[in-house]
DNA sequence: ACCTGAACACCGTTCAAGT
DNA sequence: ACCTGAACACCGTTCAAGT
């Protein structure tokens, strides 16, 4: 039975999902193919290329076309679609980080934040640089996030998470343990500061709230 | 000559300007101090404690108090102070984006990016939160910034920079090849950004452009 | 108290040789 | 074309034993 590449990235994303990142090796992933590690350097040059193929199957959607009409409906549809596909795999916001670190130029949602930029008045060049910001926002936040919860499920962190029922950015008006509340409160609040930010920027009156 | 603990973390930071992060390591860090790697480990229980430290180390000051009277320019001083200090050092944005990756809750510049948004007019709660949203973004773009420099400097980019000569936000009109312009331009941008949010969430009006 | 010597249990990667 | 066998050059960490 041939080994294919597709073979391959499976059973690197079976192990990220089952043991995490940190377990993610060479060696691991040729016994669980039932295979020699040096197999995998027919299919992969190397484990950074393999890292990478993994984050564009993670990333794979989260750049398509977009539902909302208002521009910044359309961020933060954007900006959930990239948050939604990085929490969808254990470590799936290092991964992608720790990947993408240096070459954020490419895919991701990042053509998606620029239109939705230029839709807002901005012009090109302002609209590309708010699309970073949005991405490094989005990235950093999910890691955090991301390694809370697993820190949290080892059983590691004090405070724990007040009022587990909020679950929108309209919540936000509870005012209290704030930080310890749904992380997806936490990144909406970040997220309207920022397309604030994009509005003032374009000079844009301030259309909701 | 006995070792002392504030030698190794000298000799790890040393390491750490002449051959990057990925080249520090504790067998290595060993023989520049002319010992055995095990003696490290009376020092230093583990590698991570170590990096911690020297984490600890780059952001020294960062958290210092501010000149600036408003506001909005206390932000932009805490914000270039934490992104100086993580430029000074080879890889000292990776550092600290790995070492604090879950563990952003404790020092940085947290507290004054808190007491900024306090000031601004924005309740605890929230003024937490965009403290948050800020250190994600610094650390990002500096992380992005710091590799983008190093591929450069071994000469893997494409793209040359253009206007090596503008150096603050105030000069944002060239509308041209921003993306590839001076760093610290880039940052301002985001930068300024966020602080629009800000004052649009705490309903001030905008008192500079 | 502080360090050596030596091991344990791993890594990623290469490459002749096999089929 | 695809993989094995076996090595190369490393890692972080532990721990009895030395001084």
């Amino acid at each position: 039975m041939q080994l294919r590449r597709s073979d391959v990235l499976d059973g690197a994303m079976a192990i990220l999902d089952k043991y995490g990142l940190a377990d993610l090796t060479m060696r691991r992933l040729a016994t669980s193919l039932g295979v020699q590690p040096g197999a995998l350097y027919w299919h992969f040059p190397n484990k950074q290329t393999l890292l990478g193929a993994m984050a564009d199957r993670i990333l794979v959607g989260v750049d398509g076309p977009v539902t909302s009409e208002r521009w910044d409906d359309g961020i933060a549809e954007l900006a959930h679609r990239l948050r939604d596909a990085l929490l969808s795999h254990r470590d799936g916001a290092e991964l992608v980080a720790a990947t993408y670190a240096s070459r954020m130029t490419s895919n991701l949602a990042r053509e998606g934040f620029v239109g939705a930029g230029v839709r807002a008045g901005l012009p090109r060049p302002y609209a590309e640089l708010a699309a970073y910001t949005l991405l490094y926002f989005v990235l950093g936040h999910t890691v955090d996030e991301q390694s809370r919860a697993q820190m949290e499920a080892v059983g590691a962190l004090t405070r724990t998470p007040a009022s587990p029922d909020t679950e929108t950015a309209a919540d936000l008006g509870s005012d209290q343990d704030l930080l310890d509340g749904d992380p997806r409160v936490r990144f909406d609040f970040g997220l309207a500061l920022f397309i604030d930010g994009m509005r003032a920027r374009a000079g844009l009156p301030a259309t909701r709230a």
